[in-house]
Order: C-alpha cells, then sequence, then structure tokens
DNA sequence: CACGGACTTGCACATCCTTGCAAACCCGAT
DNA sequence: ATCGGGTTTGCAAGGATGTGCAAGTCCGTG
C-alpha cells in the first residue's frame, strides 16, 4: 500500500532517435561564429555585421535551423501563440468567427491554441490552462467569465479580450455588437410592420450577448408605447426555437411577430410556425433573427436579421490585442460595432392590409 | 544603406514586471527539498517518498505551482499538445469534428493548435509550424498534403493522421469514411428508385472525399448496367451546388437523379432546382448528399444522404494517435468506417408509376 | 554491530535559446 | 604609432525544468 502514484502507461515514450533537429550550436559551428551570434542573427534589429548575418543565415538553411521557439520563450516570454476559448461552437457564427481568427492570426504569423468551454467553471480551467503555456494574449468567446482568472491573467501581464461578451468587470477589453441597438432596431422595424403583441425567444439566459438584445428590444417596445414582449426560451439552438415557438403560439396570447436571440432559433421558429403548426410567414407570424448567419439569405429562410459584422468585429479583436500586447498596461479597449438590420421576407414591413 | 532586416516595432514589450510565476526553485525551499525533488513530485512514477511527496505537493498548492510545460518540453520533448491542420472550414461538417476533437483532446488533457490551410502549400507551412513548436502529433483534415511535410515530422517522431483523407503514400495513418462504399451505396438507392441519367456534383477536384464518392458511384453504376454520371462542378459549397444543377438541368441531357459530393452543396442544388428552375424534388429529380450534417434533417430539405460517423471517427483517430504516440514507429494505421445511408424525402425509392 | 540491499535524494549536466557586459576589433584622425 | 569612438563579437549567466549517477539513508538480517 505505498503511494498509489505511479501510472506507467503515462512514461514518456523516446521520440524516434536519429532525428536530428538542428540547434543554434550546430549552426554556429558551421557557420564559425559564436552561439550568441546566430541567436542576434534571428533576432531583428539585434546589433550584427551585415557580411556575419548572411554567413550565419547561410549556415542555417544549409541545416534548415530556425529557432526553437519554446526555447526562446523561456527567455523571452512571448510564444507567439494566442489563446483562444470558445463558447458555442455549434453556431455557425462562432464557426465562422473561429476560423475567422484562425486564419487572421496564422497571417500575422501567431499561432493559435483552442479550447472550447461550455461554462463558466471551464472557462476558468481553460484560461489558466492557456496561460500556463504562455500565451501571450486571450480571446474569450463565451459566455461567462469570473474575475479570478482575468486576475490571474493581469497578473502575468497577459492581455484578455472578450469576443461579443460583457461582464460587470469594468476593466475588461472587449469587441462586440451593439446587440442593445440592434435589438431596439428590430422594435422599431416590428412595430413599423404594424404588430403589437410581441414575444423573444431567449437565447442562454445568462449570455450577455441575450441579455442585451431583449434589454434594448424591451426597452424601445417601451418608449414606442408597446407592452413587454412574451418570453420563451429557445437556448439559442434549432430544437429550442421550434419547441418554443410552439408554447408560444400555443399558449393563451399567442403574438403577431416573434424576434428571435439568433438565427438558428430563428430557423427553428420558422420550420416550428409552417411545418408544426401550418402557419405561413410573414402572413400569419412575422419573424426576425439575430446574427446574419449564410443560410439566412437561402430562399428556404428568407430570414430578416441584423447582420454582425463578423470580419470587423475579428479585425477589432486583433488591432485591439496588438495594441494591448505592445503595452499591457493601457487601459481596457472596448468597441461596440453596429449591427446592421438585413430585411428580407420573415417580417411584414407594413401594417396588414 | 545597412541591412535593412531590422524592425523596431516587433522589439519584445517587457511583460509586467512583479508578476511572480512560482517556480520549482521556490517550491524546493519552502518544503526544504532540492529542486530534483520537486520534478520527481511532479513526475509520476518517479522515486519519491511518500511522505517527501506530500511536502512538496503542499508547498506546491501553497503557491499554486505547476510545472511550466514549455520548459518541460525542451527535455522531455513532449507539449502535450496536438496540432490540427483544418481545411474546409465552412463545411459544417468539419465544424462539427472540428469541436469534436478539440473537446475531447481537451478531455485527454492535450491542448489544440489549430490552423487553416485552404490550399496544399499552405499545409506543408502550417506542419511545419506545429512541429517546430514540438506539437506531439498532427491530424490533417484537408485535401492534399504532400510527402515533405510528412517526411519532416516522421523524422522527428511526430506521429501524423489524415482524417478522410487519403493520398498515395501507403505510409499514412488514416481515419475515412469508406466513401467509395458510401458512393456505391447511393448507386443503388438511385437505381432502385428507377432513375437511369444520373449525374454527380463534384466537390473539390482533387479531394480523396471527392474522387472516392464518385469512384465508387461510377464503379456501381457500370456493374448494374448504367452510363456514367454526369459531371458538373459544385465545389463543396452552396452556390456552387446552386449553379452546377441549373447547368446540369438546363443542359441538353438533364438527369432524373443528382448525387451530390456533400450535403452543403446538395442544398444548393435542392434551391437551384426549387427555387430557380421550379422543378420539384423528389418528383421531378432526386436528390443525394453525403455528410448527414444536422440541416440535412430539417424539413425544408429533408435530405437523403449518407451519414459521416462523426463522433466514431473522431474517436478513432483519438486512439490511434495514443497508440502512435506511445510507439512511434508503429505501422500506420488505418481506419475506414462505412457510412450510414439516411433515407429521407429528396430520392424517390421505387420508379414512377 | 556491521553489512547488504532497497529506496531516496542531491549534484551536476542536459535541453535550447537570449542578453548584459566587457573584450576585441576596425577605421579614421591626430 | 597611438588614441578614441563606434561596431561586433564572445563569454557566461539566465530562463525553467528533467534525469543519470552516485552518495546518502534506512531497515532488516546475520
Amino acid at each position: 500500500m505505498t503511494a498509489p502514484l505511479d501510472d506507467a502507461s503515462r512514461t514518456r515514450p523516446g521520440r524516434k532517435a536519429g532525428a536530428a533537429v538542428p540547434n543554434s550550436d550546430a549552426v554556429a559551428r558551421l557557420a564559425g561564429v559564436s552561439r550568441s551570434t546566430v541567436s542576434r542573427a534571428f533576432t531583428p534589429g539585434a546589433s550584427i555585421a551585415p557580411v556575419t548575418l548572411e554567413r550565419v543565415m547561410a549556415a542555417a538553411r544549409e541545416l534548415s535551423y530556425s529557432p526553437n521557439p519554446l526555447a526562446r520563450s523561456l527567455i523571452s516570454r512571448r510564444t507567439d501563440t494566442v489563446g483562444l476559448v470558445m463558447g458555442h461552437p455549434e453556431n455557425p457564427f462562432y464557426q465562422e468567427v473561429l476560423t475567422g481568427f484562425t486564419s487572421r492570426l496564422q497571417r500575422r504569423d501567431l499561432r493559435v491554441m483552442c479550447q472550447t468551454a461550455p461554462d463558466i467553471e471551464s472557462v476558468e480551467d481553460s484560461v489558466r490552462s492557456l496561460l500556463r503555456y504562455n500565451v501571450d494574449a486571450v480571446i474569450v468567446t463565451s459566455s461567462g467569465i469570473t474575475s479570478a482568472a482575468v486576475g490571474e491573467a493581469h497578473a502575468v501581464g497577459v492581455p484578455i479580450i472578450l469576443f461579443n461578451r460583457t461582464v460587470e468587470d469594468d476593466a475588461l477589453s472587449r469587441v462586440q455588437t451593439d446587440n442593445r441597438r440592434g435589438g431596439r432596431a428590430v422594435a422599431d422595424l416590428l412595430n413599423h410592420g404594424g404588430h403589437r403583441r410581441l414575444a423573444y425567444i431567449n437565447g442562454l439566459e445568462n449570455a450577455s450577448t441575450n441579455r442585451d438584445r431583449l434589454a434594448g428590444f424591451t426597452e424601445r417596445l417601451g418608449e414606442l408605447g408597446l407592452p413587454p414582449p412574451l418570453l420563451e426560451y429557445g437556448e439559442y439552438s434549432y430544437e429550442g426555437g421550434r419547441e418554443a415557438i410552439k408554447r408560444l403560439m400555443l399558449g393563451g396570447d399567442p403574438p403577431e411577430a416573434v424576434f428571435c436571440a439568433n438565427d438558428i432559433s430563428a430557423f427553428g421558429a420558422l420550420d416550428g410556425l409552417r411545418y408544426d403548426l401550418g402557419l405561413r410567414v410573414p402572413d400569419d407570424v412575422s419573424l426576425v433573427g439575430f446574427d446574419d448567419v449564410p443560410m439566412a439569405a437561402w430562399p428556404c429562410f428568407d430570414l430578416t436579421t441584423v447582420r454582425q459584422r463578423r470580419n470587423q468585429m475579428v479585425e477589432a479583436t486583433l488591432d485591439s490585442l496588438d495594441l494591448l500586447m505592445r503595452d499591457p498596461d493601457r487601459p481596457p479597449i472596448r468597441h461596440d460595432i453596429p449591427g446592421r438590420l438585413i430585411v428580407r421576407r420573415s417580417a411584414r414591413l407594413a401594417p396588414a392590409g
């Protein structure tokens, strides 16, 4: 009964032996200089004679050497890697965001470490895990982030940017669609259409995107003299939206128009309306989504929605990242990028005749 | 006119100063042991007295220390990170695959470095870049991979697994759907439906998935005494499929049934048929896809398709990875996982009466 | 009590790179 | 020929850890 810690299966397997990854020493010998000089050859702006530089580079090419970034990071504290914590990877909008980030980060010669984090605790874990790997920055696209992980990141000077998420903590940089204004625009649109009994199909309850869209929507309805919307839970998913719309329409006081927290749940609601309930859109019910994923433009859906400017948001995030990485003490950067109402055919534009 | 190499903007910014990430030395001092002992405390199976282990762990907890994986990797040659090279990130099937991989790898306590690589050269670059970061293995989900990168990986003993891709090189491990058999199954289905003039809407021409699906389809048609299919290019995309179907149907000899290289292009074809051409599916034309993405089940599409067993494929990949990481000299592992024909309403099942 | 064996531990070197400092060098000027 | 200034370069220390080897400890046995 000794310590049960050992775990023979985890024993490190020998990497194949003969494998020669060249190191700076080999290059130094070949070029007839010291290792320091090799290092300087690969450090932009370091003091080195042009002719020596060329000799080192030639040797490096011959051995196809390039500095080991992990060893370099030990001392430079930079890994040229950013961490990406993804929340709801089933939403096509975020899938596009993900590929936007990876391809653009690649173009800036930055590696990206992905983590998926469905719930708050795992966001914590993910951030911590990324920090241990010395990422230069962290992008979080996920519902909640408690201040603990943020604090740790700050302590080691690693910038964190929230993408389409807000928390109470004011000290955080973030880039988001102006979700509140998006919600207000939808209220205006539906009001113009002459709808009076409105409903909102919630996304995830504690996601700030969801809260802000609903808040803007409700706020503007109030200003227009309309009652607050009925609420149902759609969970940001197709199935959720499809079930939610049934509950709404079969309830006591069915709405004339429904605003869905995102496009996917709107597709569900749309299908629920026409296939489950036999209703027509927008003749019987108007429907609006949020995101403008590519599918929203397909004729089968033709969904009126609020476009999130994905590329612009991604660019803004990366630009902010650049600034924050240069100066970790810089005050937080905020971007609220206006959405754009994309009018298609799922919502009536004028009061029914 | 000196060497123009320097690039002041890249100068490394000082990480915030006071930040104290504890190192093994601090733990060693606190626990009253040497650094080696601390190291052993964190190495499963290493020789250490239980009481010492506990003392070290207590000290580590107090300082919230854990070994720096980057420094560790310098000597152990393991980073607990795998590289993931993604090909066509716009296809929802691969998006699900991606999240499948990241979440499952996380569960195995492995980090994942993502790269996107639209074309062959960038696959090369991505693999090389990942190798420099010392990943323990590479998963490639992308059209082509030339033997150069594979050779380099092999040379340093890093296993590579191709996901849903094949190359001529027999020495590669891979996991894929049995695309050829999938194609054959579709041929049988359409034959049963009484269709005789068939077409295939290509995906990307040099993707092995596409070639194999087409090969199986054509082969089986031949066995059934049917002529080879008409061909059009759909590029694996919605727009591609939608254009392709128009060219097919407006050509001299329109087909009675169309097999699309994947679901997305099938959606495009479907919409082309009903919205652009005013035809009905399956009454006028039968349509079959490949993948079984979630949308295929939506009533709006109701697409007959071949399901790729995503979870099973991902699991098989990770299991193979485990084996290969333990023993880099192990012969290549192959998995050909049968697809499953999912019959819905987009293809006629019996000859038209 | 001394000895052998098994188990623990520390030393020192290894991994691979960066960088402050000081020595060496070059070249023109005195 | 000597000096000074600026440039280049190497040394050695530093970053954080893993590990072979040998020394040390402990315990049971003869």
